[in-house]
DNA sequence: GGTACGATAGAACAGCGTTCGATGATGTGC
DNA sequence: GCACATCATCGAACGCTGTTCTATCGTACC
């Protein structure tokens, strides 16, 4: 796809929609969303600033769609799982496929399901979801608020979990286990009179799996639904 | 507490923390977040730039003290309710609450609960969440995983609901009533065939109300929580 | 009254998203 | 083979941002 001429002058370099967002994910997987900056991306794709507006009007677009691309291949990866028998359990599945894409990827969270119009891997996804209630028994307001809350839940809990760490944890200084354990003794230290519920679940917080919590939290939901339908 | 005196100069304005946060607090509540800037602030406070990097360090501790600041009233407001009889009860009214606060202000979402040091009332809100489980018979990490869906609930509705619209909508040009509209619009003219949940709920999308979409969320995790809890 | 310190402020800096105008490359009609 | 419109690219500049530097003012204390 890249053609590049010149007689003598400097190079010319010809992208496309797919490399600048796909170079434009790398960027933000690999050091967070900071990172993610007209002139870096540039660079990456070995051309000028200006040169990325001919493809999305805005930065704002350009996340709009960064974030359709990667819900793409979360996309591909759940329409590869089997369907079964129960459309709770399939729910499960797809939901976890999604906190997997999120949880490393902070920004997503704010992104997902935006624009639609520019986010057609996202609203696919969503009808994906959805598909699952119409084997329920509910009605459509029942479905609507079924997949707002499975959506909310994975959004909440990613956005909650994976916010940006401080430089240190980015640089790899510090570790997250280190990270969360500071905060954890900075717990210890207060007043067990006065926070009570802290005490109790600070050893739990020390070193806690992000999974195991979203796991936990999703199930809540999830257990919530099927009593709705009926059990 | 503003002393200004010159012999012929300029004015010197003195501050306090409590007035840089109010004062932060409302650029943003006016005007969203990207309203709010040291410079703004500044001339807001009738000051001079520097001055506010003597109460923060930066401006993401701006931005943590300024939520912190906002949950110091969702407290207030919390710590006035009455206590049921029911945990589960409690839980849903003090979510609520917090949910109400976040929702006209999506800067929140992502700044709640992200730093303790500095965020004393969101720890005590985090401990008065975590106080109604020990109320429940759940183990120790079963009371975490639960404050933390319902702050995931709370956090990822708000988020999902609150993002900051488009210029068009925050300028009063159109109204959120008819933003929602052109989408479902949009929706409507998708293939029935391949989008069959997307035409199932999307008059229930139009018009919706943003309240009763969160109660129903917390709903599900409530009862999956009452349920875990022994009924 | 000098002096230390709490608090304020203007100016400058680097970096950001975005816009502008010019220019290279490409495909079409003749 | 050549003009021409169009697609795509790019460097430079603009206004704005968070942040830092340095200088200064005002107050309390000995």
């Amino acid at each position: 796809m890249a053609r590049l001429q010149s007689r003598e002058g400097r190079r010319r370099v010809s992208h496309s929609m797919e490399s600048v967002l796909t170079e434009a994910v790398a960027l933000l997987d690999e050091a967070g969303a900071p990172a993610l900056t007209f002139r870096a991306l540039a660079q990456r794709l070995g051309g000028g600033v200006a040169s990325i507006y001919w493809y999305v009007a805005s930065k704002d677009e350009l996340l709009d769609r960064a974030a359709d691309h990667v819900i793409g291949g979360v996309l591909a990866d759940i329409e590869k799982l089997p369907v079964g028998d129960d459309p709770i359990d399939d729910l499960r599945t797809m939901a976890l496929t999604l906190f997997d894409a999120i949880v490393d990827r902070p920004w997503l969270g704010a992104y997902f399901m935006r624009n639609t119009d520019v986010q057609g891997n996202s609203l696919l996804l969503y009808e994906k979801l959805g598909r699952q209630t119409l084997r329920l028994d509910l009605d459509a307001r029942q479905r609507f608020h079924a997949v707002s809350a499975i959506v909310g839940v994975v959004v909440g809990s990613a956005v909650d979990m994976g916010q940006e760490p401080p430089q240190e944890v980015l640089d790899g200084a510090v570790d997250r286990e280190e990270y969360l354990g500071r905060f954890a003794q900075r717990w210890r230290e207060l007043d067990p009179e006065e926070f009570p519920f802290v005490h109790e679940i600070v050893d739990e917080f020390d070193g806690h799996d992000d999974v195991d919590q979203f796991r936990s939290a999703l199930e809540l939901t999830l257990t919530g639904l099927r009593l709705q339908a009926g059990g």
